[in-house]
DNA sequence: CAGAATCCTTTACGATACTG
DNA sequence: CAGTATCGTAAAGGATTCTG
């Protein structure tokens, strides 16, 4: 890689942390990865998120061109959100973090038993 | 990739993403790539952190495993905090993310001014 | 200088009810 | 069913102060 440690201060860069820096982003995005989606089902590929905060989430990447949004009008409604081109470059980034946490993932939970029974008591979220 | 649907009920999948849900975690990993380092060198690094939040993020990716801190007594009191060998493994993947940025970080944030100039008045977050 | 303690503001998220 | 509106809570983040 080619980062130079002004890395930190570009603000590209704390753009793309940003678009990780909340719970659902990613969630969602990773959720579209197999194709174009209804709402409702997006929900239940996803599971735990409410509605409202869905939409939200499908707004912010929809602003941001990650995510595009094709109603067909009528009653009831039937709205489908897919990835963009744009959005799909991100999948390679979020697989990584996937791959990193099927390998990685017991270590850092047996790491946090470990620091929660050295006396470490107050295990911070 | 190898990923089938269920990835996102795997709880090691959540946990890999909420290392990320948070707005400093992955910066300060970053900030430590080059070597360990003193909180104070660290803000410096980082920029914009206050000393109670660094000390937090530090404290939460300590019980992770991810980071170490190495106390060196005395007064003033000297400290230093390094990725272990685990927090490293995580630096190809953020990375991944860095490269991301600095491809399309540009056509994220047109696209953002896209849709507030479209009538998308309410740029969501 | 490290960092704990305190206080305050903002906001992300959730539950619920309502509209088209 | 999609989406908005409203309300409530919990938590994150920031500023400040104080200590060893």
């Amino acid at each position: 890689m080619s980062h130079d440690q002004s890395f930190l201060a570009d603000c590209r860069a704390r753009l793309a942390f940003d678009l990780l820096a909340n719970t659902w982003n990613s969630v969602v995005l990773w959720a579209l990865k197999d194709g174009p989606c209804r709402p409702g089902a997006l929900r239940g590929r996803i599971g735990g998120i409410s509605p409202k905060v869905l939409t939200e989430t499908l707004r912010r990447l929809e602003c941001g061109g990650l995510v595009d949004r094709r109603a067909y009008g009528g009653s009831p409604p039937r709205v489908e959100y897919g990835l963009t081109a744009l959005g799909r470059t991100l999948l390679a980034p979020i697989d990584a973090f996937g791959a990193w946490a099927f390998e990685h993932g017991d270590e850092v939970m047996a790491a946090r038993e470990r620091y929660a029974g050295e006396g470490g008591d107050p295990p911070p979220p």
